[in-house]
DNA sequence: CACGGGATCGTCT
DNA sequence: GACGATCCCGTGT
């Protein structure tokens, strides 16, 4: 059984409790019905107006950013050091700009075709452990952002597979590469699922 | 295994 | 014109 998140959870303005009730969810992509999917183990919070880290940190709004101001359940994606693409979950009400970054999946159906957009012929955790390489698995581009995940023909999508992760199960640590965010940077805004072998390496 | 650095380009100043 | 919410490969141990 599999059932697709409804918009509701998406609309907490408790951007870190969203972040932790997404681990262990299914992150599903179908272009052109290949469709591929993996079990969310690591997720970091962002959210305006406070988080010096986040893009539209004092609710900066530009082209960009703008998509972050949507309703929950919206994909914020943007292209990072010219060459990754970082898929984010926008979280709350309209006009509150509140995101997840989804760090890190386990496979879990069509791990072919993951490994064939990866140019990989083997599974390991490198597949999808970080956020650049998940997106490319997964097919995802910035040309998706904007994308409402809450409509039922939408290419990318989140499931519920009924696993439960406990709270002990998870580790909170600072977040990876802002350490421009000066106090920021110290919070633990960055959650993962203990012993699983998919999380990132990044210190 | 740790590290150092290059790739590469959209976004905002 | 500067700089990333990263990744991979090369080098040395």
């Amino acid at each position: 059984m599999s059932t697709r998140l409804p918009i509701d959870f998406y609309q907490s303005t408790d951007v870190l409790n969203i972040s932790k009730a997404l681990l262990g969810k299914v992150l599903v992509s179908n272009f052109a019905g290949q469709r591929c999917s993996g079990i969310i183990v690591e997720t970091e919070a962002y959210r305006a107006p406070d988080d010096k880290a986040c893009h539209a940190h004092l609710n900066r709004f530009t082209k960009r950013t703008s998509v972050m101001f949507k309703p929950g359940g919206h994909a914020y994606i943007y292209l990072c050091y010219g060459i990754h693409h970082l898929f984010n979950i926008v979280t709350a009400p309209e006009g509150v700009a509140h995101v997840v970054l989804i760090r890190a999946i386990e496979p879990l159906e069509n791990v072919e075709l993951m490994l064939k957009r990866r140019g990989k012929d083997q599974l390991r955790p490198q597949l999808t452990a970080g956020p650049g390489v998940m997106s490319k698995a997964l097919g995802i581009t910035k040309a998706h952002t904007g994308t409402d995940m809450t409509m039922p023909d939408s290419p990318i999508w989140i499931e519920d597979h009924g696993i439960r992760i406990l709270p002990e199960q998870i580790i909170e640590s600072p977040r990876v590469g802002i350490d421009y965010a000066e106090e920021c940077a110290l919070w633990d805004w960055r959650f993962r699922i203990r012993d699983n072998a998919y999380t990132s390496k990044a210190k």
